[in-house]
RNA sequence: UGGGGCGUGGUCCAAUCGGUAGGACACCGCACUGUUAAUGCGGAUGGUGGAGGUUCGAGUCCUCCCGCCCCAGCCA
């Protein structure tokens, strides 16, 4: 008997196979019962027939909702089935059933979401979750794709860093070896600029910390990031990548996991949009733009969620913003040379309200503006010396870009809340499951 | 870190002015040969986040504590 997957038995029709998985739902009508089961892949529906299979009827019958079971049927076609296709079932082993005095917790109705949250590692099974996760792993995937196409490396950047990268948001602090301090790094940026001087385009994918209090739907105190460094490479280089790394990952998305994003309801002709080039403004330009919106933003400062919300609503596909003022960027970004109060960074913006997804710009190169901004920002020197040797052994131009994973992935898949795009979120008042 | 809000059976909610804490779902049983979060009837279980206060009487009012959510800031 063979054994396969939900998504395979469409291919198996008319033929009798074998399934493994969980009793997901089930409905009585009678002399007839209609099981659903689920295996990760999808879900599909039984039926028994209580003349024609006492037995499997009893058994099934019998059992409580996530039990794990191994069936055995006859694949049909049927226009009545959710999917197209039900099982005939001819056998059932259970493998565990659930006691009836404490029944698995996740209903099929609706739920708070504390309690969801709580629940993480069994709400995952959820068809909507399973979806989101599978969504985040074909967008992770089309990005490494993409970045390999291009010519990247992948270099990963250490966990524990002996101090900030940016020295502006807070850092968690975790005992090292023999009474020492070691960080939780913020941001593999730093790293990826070394390995870009040894091995030309680089880049990191990995998780990043922020010790910040941030309690909105958009942050986690532990996310990911892909980020790419390129040496040589100038701010419209980076903006190229970017366009091209999002709209690989969109595409590839739509293409490779429809039934998923059917799954979610998602409205995919936005995501069809999704194509370069995308618009690019200066901050000049964005700010004028606000100011025809009424809104009283003034030159110098740094935008929040209603900028971004003004900006995004102009463009059906993200948007690009560059050329901030250097006061209001970090301090490793180069000046613009024809305007030295703008740093040549850009931001993206995702469209439908998700949000900045991607901060970036070229670098600093000469040894000692470097140090001056290390200075002007009150950084310490030392553990940055490693940085500032860059700048003194064969010092050349580069850039890069951060794209936050799940900021992305939750534009992506339309989920209300960056919290449903990790398996596994941490906020700042969450640290479990 | 500021501002706002919410904690009631396992879950989702209701409870008028301070006056007997209730329903639905989940679970169990029965009925139903095409159900789609099935439906109908019946059953058992079980709760006001915690401490104190006001009151004849507190889920409801007051104080403190705990937990969580939303918005802003910071950022990806």
């Amino acid at each position: 008997m063979p054994v396969v997957t939900i998504e395979q038995v469409a291919s198996h029709a008319g033929k009798e196979i074998t399934l493994r998985g969980w009793l997901y739902n089930q409905r009585q009508s009678g002399k007839l019962l209609f099981p659903q089961f689920r295996d990760g892949t999808g879900v599909i529906q039984g039926v028994v027939s209580r003349k024609e299979s006492p037995q499997v009827f009893e058994t099934l019958a019998g059992l409580t909702q996530e039990s794990s079971v191994e069936v055995t049927g006859v694949v049909r076609a049927d226009e009545r089935a959710p999917g197209g296709h039900e099982l005939q079932v001819t056998g059932v082993t259970v493998i565990q059933k659930i006691p009836e005095e404490t029944p698995y917790p996740i209903q099929l109705k609706e739920h708070g979401v504390d309690f969801l949250l709580e629940n993480r590692h069994l709400w995952i099974r959820t068809p909507r979750q399973a979806a989101i996760l599978r969504v985040r792993d074909q967008a992770i995937f089309a990005a490494r794709e993409f970045m390999h196409q291009q010519g990247y490396v992948l270099t990963d950047s250490p966990i524990f860093t002996p101090s900030s990268c940016e020295g502006t948001t807070n850092l968690f602090e975790v005992d090292y070896i023999d009474e020492r301090k070691a960080y939780l790094t913020q941001s593999g940026q730093l790293y990826v600029e070394a390995t870009a001087a040894a091995l030309g385009k680089v880049y990191c994918f990995g998780p990043a910390f922020r010790a910040e209090r941030s309690k909105t739907r958009r942050h986690l105190t532990e996310f990911w990031m892909l980020e790419p460094e390129a040496a040589f490479a100038r701010i419209d280089d980076m903006m190229l990548l970017a366009e091209g790394l999002i709209t690989h990952m969109i595409q590839s998305t739509l293409e490779r996991c429809p039934r998923e994003l059917a799954t979610l309801k998602r409205d995919t002709a936005k995501l069809a949009a999704v194509r370069p080039p995308f618009p690019r403004i200066s901050y000049d330009e964005a700010i004028e733009l606000l100011h025809r919106h009424g809104n009283p933003t003034s030159w110098g400062d740094d935008f929040g969620g209603d900028e971004e919300t003004i900006l995004s609503s102009e463009y059906d596909r993200p948007v690009i913003v560059h050329r901030y003022p250097t006061a209001i960027k970090a301090f490793y970004m180069q000046p613009d040379p024809e305007r030295p109060e703008l740093a040549l960074g850009f931001d993206i913006l995702a469209p439908e309200g998700y949000g900045e997804i991607v901060g970036g710009g070229e670098r600093i190169s000469n040894y000692e503006l470097l140090m001056e901004r290390l200075r002007q920002n009150e950084l310490p020197e030392e553990p940055f010396r490693w940085y500032l040797d860059l700048r003194r052994f064969g010092s050349v131009p580069h850039a890069g870009f951060g794209l936050g994973v799940e900021r992305t992935i939750a534009w992506i898949t339309g989920a209300e809340h960056i919290r449903e795009v990790i398996p596994f979120p941490r906020t700042i008042y969450r640290l479990y499951p």
